[in-house]
DNA sequence: TGTTGGCACTCAGGTGAGCCGAGTGCTAAT
DNA sequence: ATTAGCACTCGGCTCACCTGAGTGCCAACA
């Protein structure tokens, strides 16, 4: 079933109009707008089809139409062009992302947080996926007795520590030697080839009574699996409340109230991430809209997420979320341009 | 001007009705509500005079009386009695405190959590004040070429660190020279008297070419620096959208767009704190009630917090921020609660 | 077959009148 | 100092009404 040129520049139009004014669109209005060469009573008609076909809703029987969910997929798949950012935008958005931390992780909150200063809209972003980075360095820092810092040094060049306890009375070359010996037999490991079993054979020819690099061993081996673990960031709720879609304060409670939930949130997107890497249509970005999106009290908006790359098949997530009622094209640019400017400078990092 | 004891039961009475029920409160139904063994006429006298008073006041003239913030601040200051927690509330709030984590910062936001949960508000909880902690080692860590970690560890068991850029050819040999001058001759000084020339002059007895020197001493003294600022942590924002109290959109829009910038706010609790410590009139909670607040937004809100204490003069704060239509008895007891475990864990954990 | 003008119908939202009731201030009596 | 009584206020609710944008359908036309 494809639709008609007339049809789909109807379509196009309806969810144009609807974006920028916040109401339902009718046949008349549509006609003074857009220099469609009939009349109204064809649009009428077009607009019935559509409605048949699934694009299109009425909130009511005697009002314009608004863009069902299936609406904007058909928009944003077929229809919309995507702009391209002002050279203002542009130099906006790079001079917010270049040149600014030389962290990884910060660089990655920035480009978000930019992100959300460009759109409006919340802006998320996902820790490095590390499964797949390999281990540089592992060390284990004697802080005082009974306490350890673990410190890893990934691929990628990503630093994580933890703070872990040990047996009171192990000694400062104890560890030295329980340190070395991991280190040496574990680097070049990626992060999900390592296992418990993995870690005690690695130390298996140091001289430490068993008893005590056990438990050393366990803590060491959580500090590495306590790396792998996605977070999440959002940025920018607040901005939602001056959206009229969610001006109801039940939405908008709902709204808030799943994002709180980082951990939930974080699982999503991830999914995301996954099912677009199985079914093999890796675009440039992904979009979800409306009821697409499996979490509650997001029916009103779009998730539009895009990867960034830390080479070593080290990858996460930026991404924005806002009303499905949006500029998507405007959106997409502003990502993938903000997407392009962080991809260079975490390339620089390295 | 002290209020006579009929009148202060008034003023009482009143707060307690409007906080259970949301609703301006008239003269006859105080009468039903408490026994009073005087007539509603009586009492109508005694409310004009509060509100001469400035202790309450109309929303408008033919509705029942609200308390003014001043009316709030009579109530906390000197008619509330403290509630004391059911055991059941107790165990419950030590269950999730107590023995789930080793670090510090993890403990005190986990304490933050609980007591968002319990009271159904904001919480907050500030990053322990560390100026006046000492260091007890610090550690540079060759990571790769041109890229090191510092690693501090301060007194009362905190471990901060931070990767820097160093000169690429540095040797990792230097880099434990240079690390163990410095840690040899910094350990055991507090924060604050650390400057740049003290960590310039900690290593000005090792070989290392000055001009390499330089770079590496600079970026530990910012690490250093930047391990004693302060940070905020809010959590439960959206429970507000839930009150009646912020209903209005605009309110909660304010409210949660001021909570945003945290800097602003830490800042703000920062303040309260010190304005406390100079007033010596050190209490065991400080509070601030609607405009009271200086911040866009919060006149609807109250300000709830108290200092957990990590010895060696190391301090931060927990606390809560709510409508200030609230339980001000209940909610200050767990957040008293909340306080003396955290106080309790913390200990253990030094 | 696609397009058009015309017409009856629908319905959300805004307006205004009217009522209700909780609450007040004031006054005169106790 | 307290009380009973009374006139007055005013927010909020309900109801009826109107308006206007928009629709669906039909008959006519190219």
């Amino acid at each position: 079933m494809e639709l008609d040129d007339r049809k789909k520049r109807v379509l196009q139009a309806i969810v144009d109009d609807y974006v920028a004014t916040n109401e339902p669109v009718g046949s008349k209005s549509l006609i003074e707008r857009h220099n469609f060469q009939v009349s109204s009573a064809t649009l009428r008609n077009d607009m019935a089809e559509l409605e048949r076909l699934g694009f299109i809703e009425k909130p009511h029987t005697s009002a314009g139409r608004i863009p069902s969910d299936r609406g904007y997929r058909e928009y944003v798949d077929s229809l919309m062009k995507i702009d391209t950012l002002s050279q203002k935008e542009q130099q906006e958005i790079e001079s917010r992302i270049a040149g600014t931390v030389d962290e990884a992780t910060e660089l990655i909150k920035n480009a978000a947080h930019t992100l959300s200063e460009a759109t409006g809209f919340i802006s998320l972003s996902m820790s490095p996926r590390l499964r797949k980075s390999f281990l540089k360095q592992i060390k284990l820092l004697m802080i005082e007795p009974g306490k350890a810092l673990v410190v890893l040094v990934l691929s990628a060049g990503v630093v994580k520590d933890k703070i872990v306890r040990i047996p009171n009375f192990i000694t400062d070359e104890q560890m030295m030697q329980i340190s070395g010996a991991i280190e040496k037999n574990l680097t070049g490991k990626p992060l999900d080839e390592i296992t418990l079993v993995t870690v005690e054979t690695a130390a298996k020819d140091t001289e430490i009574p068993s008893a005590l690099l056990r438990q050393v061993l366990y803590e060491a081996y959580t500090a590495i699996k306590q790396a792998d673990q996605l977070s999440i960031y959002l940025e920018g709720e607040h901005k939602m409340l001056a959206f009229p879609d969610f001006s109801s304060m039940g939405r908008a409670r709902d709204l808030l109230g799943t994002l709180s939930d980082s951990g939930m949130v974080a699982g999503y997107v991830n999914e995301m991430e996954n099912q677009a890497a199985v079914s093999g249509k890796k675009d440039s970005y992904m979009i979800r809209i409306g009821q697409e999106i499996a979490l509650e009290g997001l029916d009103d908006c779009s998730f539009i997420t895009a990867t960034y790359d830390m080479g070593d098949t080290v990858f996460g997530n930026i991404g924005v979320i806002g009303p499905k009622r949006m500029d998507y094209s405007s959106v997409i640019s502003k990502m993938d341009f903000v997407k392009k400017k962080l991809n260079e400078e975490l390339k620089k990092l390295t």
